[in-house]
DNA sequence: GATGAATGAGATTTCATTCAT
DNA sequence: GATGAATGAAATCTCATTCAT
């Protein structure tokens, strides 16, 4: 795989097709379909769907790295409150439930293949190395009380991820907007010193904005608004595979 | 489906299939081979493969449902830690890996089927509300500090959830351990009222005893020392299907 | 793999798929497709497909050893005569000679396959003993001169193998003949004690009747006449794959 | 194909690849692998895959014929002697049980290839020539008794080639050993004259030197101790495809 | 000459599900 | 109830061969 044009047209066809059929049911049809070429030119490219997929993550977390950095000029309680809405509500690559729900499948393989729970752990350390470095600077900026970081990184992920799994498997938004109100309660207010507070729009104990969202779909050439069914069912969590 | 005890042996063939082939390589054959029964008879009494895991969904919550009663008559501190011992560490079925990283997996189809969806809702409606209800009496009988119920058990199960599948999916056993410090630090310090404070064995700031773990295993008729590998490589979260 | 009818009908599918795309263009579909049963069914009955050659090999033999008890009430030097006939110029199932390539395709797989080369090993010595026990009949009845039969047996198989061999794989019908001939010569003029002498209609050092032959084929339901092309081409070994 | 060299090492690449993978495995990759140019380029030289084996099969008797042509000058009995010889346990590309195993599964292609089959019919023209003549040589020069060379070198040649096949597929060396006692005991003996006898070290009553072997190998630039496995294993034959 | 990329046409297996008995 | 047999519809991967450059 030397051409990054090649690679990056094979990993917007496995963002699109897992968006569509979700992990389980992905096929190396549903990927080549997505492209202009063959799904025998997949294998000459990788040598099984697995290590397709195994690429998709890798890819995943070379862009997470570049959209880090950016933010990092900001001041810690900013950069807090972003980490939070991004997190909790996209933008990013949040925006589509079903492209999430098919990397939730994916995680839940991690157990049984080598290679997706190598980048999930680098993944996993990426993430609480950001979160980790913001509750250290903010500390050594007096915006924070004293606590211990790493704890602290350790609580709010979990509590994190475990909000979006379960919003996204039963379908409850209530609990990213349960969770946010017990993290703002539990931990920022006390986490925040005297003086210093969120950004009015960013405050974790309101809405936010949906502003600029979709920047994975958009990178990927997408706008964000492809065919994937934002299905508007009785059911909001509903996805039935066709 | 009348007979419970074929039903029975079918749900104890499930979570043993579970244990060994996860969720996604489930095949009906596995199910049939751990019955008495052939696999043509799993489809006599369930319509589909779906169906006799959706069948287990409702299996392991009826059971849920017996064993909350058995503590209800101890002191709310108590239930509390109680509840975060068993969320985080076991006890129950909580014993296995393998079958944790199965159910993860079937949580994650349940975007596509709506029947599992149902089953897991009520099954959070019951979390939920067992966590309530200990706050709610905890607060009735001052042993806990003033506190919104729902906002606080929806972010303590967010955050066991969210610890317990990082655990699983990547194999950070530090995890369980960080976030229930966290959780010790930033939410049962300020929660337990002056006088009120967790048994000594029970306190979420110190580990956990192995206890009288392995209940779903042992009600299933197992003992909970099947031969599901409780790998010991190098690499703890190994369980690659052979 | 219970009902012998189904055993039956899969085993005369492989001959007839054998004679028609010989073992290395053979396919599970071409098999099947000489059946009137689906080619799943093939995989339900058998592990792979190199598991049913393996037991076609297998079925094989049992009728070679039915055959060969047949003779045994026939004077030594008849029986000497019948062997040379059947192994040279059929019957039996050497009628076929697209049959008689694609064995000796698979037997060229032995190396590669365990269980090929362990039939093909029983179905050696079972020929050996077959010759040594005229070999040695022979010598304690006095119609053949002192020597060695497990030697002769050795030398004799290997001639009239290699003689088949070349024959079949380079269209030289002559070896068979010359090398009868030789036998003849060098081995058989000097076995026979004085007064015992082939039967005329058996001698090796004439041409064979064309007998009872297409036994196999027979026995497998086809009379030995199938559409096996039995190709009029100028060149007589000719059986290019379509 | 113009360029000797290009050719040669094709050739080379061809005869590698044969050794590793066996001709039923062999994919033109195989032989590309083996050389430092690309797969299309057997390509741009040669038709299709089979054409590549054909001139392989070219490529072996031109060189045949130079080996046959160095030993001319000896005395018929120790040529005879030389033969049996090399024909039975190398020299030459006798060497590797691989080759000949691949040569074998090419050689049941014949019936299928007419390339193939010109080819071989060609060599075993050649072959038959050459024991004839030292047959016929040593009649001339009263060293063997009289007799039909054309069919003794039939019988020969049969023999040793059924003994040499056997051996391989299934992987029983006593054969080599027991047919050349059979041919020593039924044809030799009786063939030489009462003054003329083997050479003392070439006696096919004894058995024979390793000497210098790896003909094949060595002009093909491997000096014959490639990596080709010279399994040690406790069956012999034993050469499973990974 | 030389190659990387590309592809069509399979081949083998897998498996949920059905059906006759 | 119970089962062995049967199958259709895929899915992954392979490979000889071609083609644009």
């Amino acid at each position: 795989m030397t051409d990054p044009d090649v690679r990056a047209s094979i990993m917007r066809a496995v963002y699109e097709a897992l968006c569509e059929s979700g992990y389980t049911e992905l096929t190396a049809q549903d990927i080549a379909d997505r492209t202009d070429k063959s799904k025998s030119l997949l294998f000459y490219h990788y040598d099984s769907k697995e290590d397709i997929l195994g690429d998709f993550l890798e890819f995943l977390f070379e862009r997470f790295d570049e959209r880090v950095a950016e933010t990092r000029d900001r001041p810690p309680v900013e950069r807090l409150a972003v980490f939070v809405d991004w997190f909790l509500y996209g933008p990013e690559e949040n925006d589509r439930q079903s492209f999430h729900v098919a990397m939730l499948e994916l995680r839940t393989q991690a157990p049984y293949n080598e290679a997706f729970r190598e980048k999930l752990r680098k993944s996993d350390d990426q993430l609480r190395a950001v979160l980790e470095e913001i509750l250290r600077d903010g500390l050594e900026a007096g915006e924070f009380n004293e606590h211990d970081p790493e704890e602290t990184a350790a609580l709010l992920i979990a509590a994190f991820d475990g909000a979006r799994i379960r919003q996204l498997t039963i379908g409850r938004d209530e609990y990213l907007e349960e969770v946010r109100r017990g993290t703002a309660t539990w931990v920022f207010d006390d986490l925040l010193a005297e003086d210093a507070s969120f950004p009015a729009d960013r405050d974790p104990s309101t809405l936010p904005e949906p502003d600029q969202q979709h920047r994975l779909a958009a990178d990927l050439g997408d706008g964000g608004n492809g065919d994937a069914d934002e299905s508007t069912d009785d059911d909001p969590a509903e996805r039935d595979r066709e």
